[in-house]
DNA sequence: TAAAGAATACCCCAAAAAGGGTATTGCAAG
DNA sequence: CTTGCAATACCCTTTTTGGGGTATTCTTTA
């Protein structure tokens, strides 16, 4: 838990949103905010220049969206943490936004008690959100069907390594003559007929 | 939000947890607790016939592991829920059950009132969790660095698709020599020696 | 403006992969 | 008790890959 002020950013097109914001972080104990933003051209010129700890960026800016923005940034300053701000809590770039690097979002309406903890939530490195997006991020690590037997997918397994026929062979005392067999079914099974095209399927699927 | 009663089988080795939980939880309304099993082997063994839920899973059984458990499990029954139970807030396993399917974890020490309530988040389809997880998460999403060059970047996806030098050539109108220059270029930035590994590499750095 | 990187193109050659077979053993589910 | 699948092993042939080079053109950047 760190105790030092947390330095903020903010941008958002609305005025009225930004200097609200704005008063009401820089009034409050232990937070300071310093620079606002009204587009995403100004604060990616500025920002990585700032001493600033935290951005809020709006999801919908005009011209280039607060995606585009956050995905700029993250890769130009990526201990900066980012917050995107929504008013639709079910908004489907929300779930886009944490994977181009946001640490987490709040709605415009969030009561300003609520977003000082939030803030202070990532800036001590955690990612506030609420349990509806939390369990469909969780549901894109989950694994279809396998229909991989446990020999071919320990296999596959040693393929993405780069091993070949006779190292794999090797490895699990096998003769090269079985593993062909082996990688020959799994290439039926997946359907497809490379290396390649057999491993990007198999990840894709999580069988690896 | 669904007003059924939500019915939740507990897994649990210590008798008095086991015991005390299931007295909570069924002793309120909306909530219904008839199931309890001490290890994961019973549990394996019964819950895929049951009409249940939610299930609470310890992370610490004896034996086959509250995470091994749950793989098997939402494997037979992808629509069960799965809850995990710990005792730290930050146990490495948590992250774990989450990709083996589970929907949310409590802490053992949680309050009555909260316990239900993260129950009745997962039954609707939410995935309670604590700021640092739900961080630790996100950040599995993101990509660290991309050396690939956009041509390069684009024959790997081709690559990835199973297609060959001739046919990634033919597709994006180069020759084939060309495209092996590239593919060599893909190898010696990735430092991989062939396509399974720069495959594996590439996906697992999230650059195709 | 010089240097670096990206994109393009070609050569040779040895090693590996892929596709086509066949066949035995053992176990598990019907 | 047999049918099916997993796991094991081998043969032959053609195609593809990977490693080693060299070289030109065009941006972009220091």
């Amino acid at each position: 838990m760190k105790n030092e002020t947390i330095h903020i950013a903010i941008v958002e097109d609305d005025n009225e949103i930004r200097q609200t914001l704005s008063l009401i972080i820089d009034g409050s104990r232990g937070f300071s905010c310093k620079y606002a933003f009204p587009d995403g051209e100004s604060a990616i010129a500025s920002i990585p220049t700032l001493p600033i700890d935290v951005v809020l960026m709006d999801i919908n800016l005009p011209g280039k969206s607060g995606i585009d923005v956050t995905r700029q940034l993250k890769r130009e300053c990526p201990e900066l943490d980012f917050i995107m701000l929504t008013v639709l809590s079910d908004d489907d770039s929300i779930f886009e936004s944490l994977c181009v690097g946001a640490s987490g979002y709040l709605l415009k309406d969030t009561d300003p008690t609520d977003l000082l903890v939030h803030i202070k939530e990532v800036f001590d490195g955690g990612s506030p959100m609420s349990s509806q997006i939390a369990r469909r991020i969780i549901n894109s690590f989950r694994i279809i069907d396998n229909p991989l037997s446990n020999r071919e997918t320990e296999v596959l397994k040693m393929l993405s390594k780069g091993l070949n026929y006779k190292e794999v062979a090797e490895d699990i005392f096998l003769s090269p003559h079985t593993v062909k067999t082996h990688i020959k079914n799994i290439y039926s099974k997946l359907h497809v007929n490379s290396r390649a095209e057999a491993i990007y399927k198999a990840i894709k699927q999580k069988l690896i």
